[in-house]
RNA sequence: GGUCUGGUAGUUCAGUUGGUUAGAAUACCUGCCUGUCACGCAGGGGGUCGCGGGUUCGAGUCCCGUCCAGACCGCCA
């Protein structure tokens, strides 16, 4: 028996027991004659002590044990005269009588510690390193939790939980697939798949009637702190629902797995529709733990012959509460030029603060008198101590912008809190995007997204701009300015789905080639169907108040799509590529 | 495809206007120490300053290129 107890059990109770504990060795202090070991395993660290006067030998060698060394101890469990109140099991220890060193290790590069002294690279690198470090093991089993009780409580709504294949076919809509080469159909590939999206739906038209998988997805783009080439979802889809069934399906969910991993008990979702969400936040995923809504000033600032503002699509702004005495022209000018960096692209930055003593000073002061600048304050309901904030532009870039400036202003004013909740449903996005570039609609969600009822007859017969204006029955999660999920009511109509794709610039035939399968199960009777799936990985980062989902994915790849550990991608053999029929370019 | 930040001891970092033998903390090694839990004390070893080129009497420092890492924009139906 390699132990008789974990080292993360043991308490006053257990004293006088004579027990086996193994684990890393956490830290040696030697005290020539007296050495404490601090024995660590995933439960807890216990301590060792070794008595020079008890047994020499034996405590010869435990002065000699490095760091993450794997230890096996038998001992008896005695009280502590100098307990530790920070540790679990710190009213005991170990007097040990038999030490076995089941393995020895090298002097770890970072430090196995809950704050570690590890750069990023060298965690990726020693990932199996990191992941001895606690902080990170109790990410990896909240994502294990999180799993288990999405699957307890979809189970007992009777969702059945489907694999869906992983080599599928590959189809230029939406994101880069990653290609996997057929050896036995040379020059042909499969794809990995995005989502598991036809076939979920096509588990509908199977009367599957509800369908659940947490799954993996693949896309090959460019990676962020949020974004892994590889990533998990939680996939679901509804027979004979609406929107209105799955949202509240999937609210319970969401509530569900906040009151049984945090202890939380939220409250119903607010709904927002799209616009109003870029109207009031310029963004369809706004953080609404803060308030800080914009404030169109059109009608207040134009005609007073400050060309800017009178030239500007949209004079929009918003009050940051009690800056006005926080922020020297040094900082407005640092502000500003924060907001002009090419990611954010601004042009300018209008201040106005309406001081403490009820002064106003603006940067625009010489184009409008303290009463025009009382009117603006007015309108966005500042007190005095306020500071308002202006963009102007075009409009839509002018929102995204102000959205971008909201959220610093709300991080630096500390209103963004980790440990607080606040999730939203955002509904009724459009339809179709207009690409300018490629001259051609994009679907906003994807190409099987249905238009609302009352939209459906518009969109077989209208005209362009009617098409623009098209609403879907397709909604967000959104929590703390996350998208942690995202879906649709589903067209199942042949016509429709052949109207959608001709929209999006298919011709009958590529439609039919790469979603014919689909639009043929359409015509054995398909029922009515929506889902949504929702970022795992995301959901664990949002849960914890984090923003990086590296640390809740055991074994991540960095910015690069690389793995650091296993040095992946790398190249294969001459003789491989030719069984796959493939020849690699020249390098130029 | 682009923008920004960084790369100096095992690790995390400092390194002034370009100027002597490149430092600190921590880790590591040796010795001492019976109540520590960030143990303490004394001593010691440890550097291709990412790589290549250039400017200069002289480069960790300036310039050009390149590689790597991170954050972001584009991209992510």
């Amino acid at each position: 028996m390699l132990r008789s107890h974990t080292c993360g059990e043991l308490r006053i109770e257990d004293i006088g027991k004579s027990i086996t504990i193994s684990g890393w060795v956490q830290s040696n202090r030697d005290f020539g004659a007296l050495t404490f070991i601090d024995l660590r395993d995933r439960y807890g660290i216990t301590q060792l002590v070794f008595n020079a006067e008890d047994d020499k030998a034996l405590s010869e060698k435990a002065q000699k044990l490095g760091r993450e060394f794997v230890v096996q101890a038998k001992g008896k469990v005695r009280e502590r005269t100098n307990k530790n109140p920070n540790r679990a099991t710190g009213d005991i220890e170990i007097e040990v009588r038999e030490m076995n060193i089941l393995n020895e290790s090298n002097v770890p590069p970072f430090t196995i510690e809950d704050e570690t002294d590890g750069g990023d690279d060298l965690r990726m690198k020693y990932r199996y390193l990191d992941l001895r470090r606690n902080p990170v093991q109790q990410n990896i089993i909240f994502r294990s939790k999180l799993a288990i009780e999405t699957r307890k409580y979809l189970a007992d709504l009777d969702f059945v939980e489907v694999e869906t294949p992983v080599l599928i076919k590959s189809t230029p809509e939406g994101a880069r697939d990653f290609v996997v080469p057929s050896r036995m159909n040379p020059g042909q590939f499969y794809a990995l798949p995005q989502s598991p999206q036809t076939f979920k739906q096509l588990l509908m038209v199977s009367g599957l009637d509800r369908y659940f998988q947490i799954v993996k997805c693949f896309r090959d783009e460019d990676l962020r702190a949020d974004r892994q080439p590889e990533f998990t979802q939680i996939d679901c889809e509804m027979a004979f629902v609406t929107q209105e069934s799955v949202l509240n399906t999937f609210e319970g969910l969401t509530k569900h797995l906040f009151k049984a991993l945090k202890g939380i008990e939220l409250p119903d979702f607010p709904r927002m529709t799209y616009d109003e969400a870029m109207k009031r936040y310029g963004s369809d995923k706004p953080d609404v733990r803060f308030g800080m809504e914009f404030i169109e000033l059109d009608e207040v600032v134009k005609g007073k012959g400050f060309s800017v503002f009178d030239n500007a699509e949209l004079v929009v702004g918003i009050n940051a509460s009690g800056q006005a005495g926080a922020y020297s022209n040094k900082d407005i000018k640092k502000l500003t030029e924060w907001m002009q960096r090419p990611q954010i692209g601004a042009k300018g930055l209008v201040y106005v603060k309406y001081n403490a003593d009820g002064s106003i000073k603006s940067s625009v002061g010489k184009f409008f008198s303290d009463d025009d600048l009382k009117v603006w304050l007015e309108k966005a309901g500042a007190q005095p101590g306020d500071m308002l904030l202006v963009l102007s532009g075009e409009a839509e870039k002018t929102r995204k912008q102000l959205n971008e400036l909201r959220l610093e202003m709300g991080s630096r004013m500390g209103l963004r809190k980790g440990d607080d909740f606040q999730p939203l449903w955002v509904v009724d996005f459009p339809l179709l995007e207009w690409d300018e570039a490629s001259e051609r609609f994009h679907a906003m969600h994807h190409p099987f997204t249905s238009p609302k009822k009352e939209d459906v007859n518009r969109m077989l017969n209208g005209d362009h701009d009617t098409m623009k204006a098209l609403r879907a029955d397709a909604y967000d999660l959104v929590i703390n300015g996350a998208e942690i999920g995202g879906g649709s009511i589903r067209i199942h109509d042949r016509a429709l789905q052949e109207r959608n794709f001709k929209l999006l610039g298919f011709t009958d035939e590529e439609a039919e080639a790469q979603f014919g399968f689909l639009m043929g199960a359409f015509e054995y009777g398909a029922p009515p169907h929506g889902g949504i799936a929702f970022g795992f990985d995301r959901l664990c980062a949002v849960m914890n108040g984090q923003s990086s989902i590296r640390d809740f994915i055991a074994f991540p790849k960095n910015n690069q799509g690389r793995d650091m550990m296993i040095d992946a991608p790398s190249p294969v053999d001459e003789e491989q590529l030719q069984e796959l029929n493939l020849r690699l370019r020249e390098k130029k």
